[in-house]
DNA sequence: ATAATTGTTGTAATCGGTTACTTCGCTGGA
DNA sequence: TCCAGCGAAGTAACCGATTACAACAATTAT
């Protein structure tokens, strides 16, 4: 292999006008310059990333966990991480924690051996509850999930006043028995609960909520016993995308049609949600915005170390489709 | 940061043996042992990784190259991939080449420079028709991309027969003007072509089939123009999940019904593919599976780098849904 | 003319481990 | 008793960059 006193040989100069060329590094004149640069093109040569890492204790690797990466939601999000990233010359290291606890720890420690520069983490709740940003060596920028009293930069959706529109819509449409399922394993979920409840609490309706782990399953039981419940709820929200699978698959299987019979909506504007007639109504999140969003601020963030602490707020955007039809009275 | 001599010096050993008991190589006396591992427990000793890997030249990482982290045939692949690696004690770092050969391209330069220990590739058709595995100084796994002369080990769909099986099942079904959308850009979507082309013409049946780039939107236009010609073809047939799901949008704009005015079939069992009613007959790839075999083939590879090239392929799983009854008379 | 400044370049220490090689103490056979 | 052989432990070279510091030449100020 070829290394850095090889190409100052070949070039005639030291190894630190080498470094220095290489570097980006002012204080080299033109003529080195060039002709370091025909050495370097002459003989190939590319720089030893751990010898670099070793002598400089800088990584310029980000560390990316994320929940679930089977969740298009997720999936999207280190999409465009790894867009921003790349084009800042950083790596990423993309972990995927599985909703675990553990494994997060795990990932977390991992990321402090490989001496990373930050870390954008979608934290699960036990993680969240201890979260201090102080018991890391690096700056850590929350995504998706963040608790009103989290001290820590943070990119999130507006998921209380998401849950709380979503919800106030299809009351407007004349539904009332509305029954709200969401994951309880994530702070996402307990927020849009929240909103849920708001919304009908302000209208004097009844509160029906079921919180079950955020899973294609478990949704689909919980909606199974739901509707076989009398009286039928007039509609069915689901906390996310899962979730909102899962339901949508329980009222295939009762046979029941939606929205003449039951109403139905949810989180996330995944293609399916499209396909499903008459269409899904969903609050859709800009997902792409807010993986680039995190890591934008994560880079800012390595930048000025001291920076005030931000969070950054984005909506939900309400699509109407024709699960949330008017009701027929 | 606590570094080896620090823990030599509270063990009362020398470097050297801190670094074997952490290596867990031989030739350490069992007190010895237990004296270092205290003093690593008590001082929160962590090797640095960048200074190992410099000294070692191993840096225990592999490298993944999907061709589109948002299809969730890849995502799937990734987790089965990260599963297996972490049990290995292996880092994965996960690229998203974004069907660009470019990118492809850009990124096994950065395996180089990482100086990973091995790489699994899903190559877009160019990098393949190029492909050499003795260009790369790190064995190279490819994952459901493969030419059928391509010398690299590979882990694959049998794609040409169950192209040739779903085919079959459809003119079983008594469909017969059965057209076959498929992405050319993809050695995957060129074989299940080739499947249905040896179906259909061992049955003397006219060959309808029209290449795509593999995205739902170009499928849904093809599938547009095909279904407004006449006569209308008894059946379509998409060559992965994106093409699938393209052409199921077409059809609902078109309002056609299936399977009563058109069959529909494809592959990848998605979710959505069992909620459309009346379901979509689909084969369904052992995509964790794959994705096992893959890193696994890698590791052995690793372990043995002059072993003999192998390529494990796969059977595809036929599901019969709704969507291609049979035919009513 | 001399001193101070500026701009380039080179030398060598350094990052924190791994590992080849040396040393030491002990056991067993000649 | 002496030496070969073996296991255990230590010393120091080494991995390949970066970078502090020194050295030097060319220019400008005094």
């Amino acid at each position: 292999m070829t290394q850095i006193k090889d190409v100052a040989k070949q070039a005639g100069v030291s190894v630190a006008s080498v470094s220095r060329v290489m570097a980006g590094h002012a204080g080299v004149s033109e003529v080195t310059r060039q002709r370091v640069l025909e050495a370097v093109q002459a003989l190939d040569y590319r720089p030893d990333l751990a010898a670099r890492r070793l002598r400089s204790r800088r990584t310029d690797t980000i560390g990316l966990i994320v929940s679930d990466i089977r969740n298009p939601f997720f999936t999207e999000i280190s999409r465009a991480v790894e867009d921003v990233a790349y084009q800042h010359r950083m790596r990423v290291m993309l972990c995927n924690a599985d909703e675990d606890p553990e494994k997060e720890v795990l990932y977390l420690d991992l990321m402090r051996d490989e001496n990373v520069s930050g870390v954008i983490l979608s934290p699960t709740l036990p993680t969240l509850a201890r979260f201090h940003s102080s018991d890391y060596p690096f700056p850590v920028v929350l995504v998706d999930r963040c608790d009103r009293d989290t001290a820590a930069d943070a990119v999130v959706l507006d998921n209380v006043d998401s849950a709380y529109r979503l919800t106030s819509h299809l009351i407007e449409r004349g539904y009332r028995g509305i029954a709200f399922i969401y994951g309880t394993a994530s702070a996402t979920g307990r927020q849009r609960h929240e909103g849920y409840v708001t919304a009908m609490a302000t209208r004097g309706l009844e509160i029906q909520a079921k919180g079950v782990p955020a899973t294609v399953e478990a949704a689909r039981v919980a909606a199974g016993e739901l509707v076989r419940a009398r009286p039928l709820p007039d509609a069915l929200v689901g906390s996310n995308g899962l979730i909102l699978l899962g339901l949508t698959e329980a009222l295939r299987e009762t046979k029941l049609r939606f929205p003449e019979q039951i109403a139905l909506a949810g989180f996330d504007d995944l293609p399916w949600t499209r396909l499903v007639e008459p269409g899904i109504t969903v609050i859709a999140q800009p997902t792409y915005d807010l993986g680039q969003a995190a890591i934008e601020l994560l880079l800012q963030r390595i930048a000025h170390p001291t920076q005030s602490v931000r969070r950054v707020v984005m909506r939900g955007e309400l699509i109407e489709r024709g699960s949330s039809a008017k009701r027929s009275p």
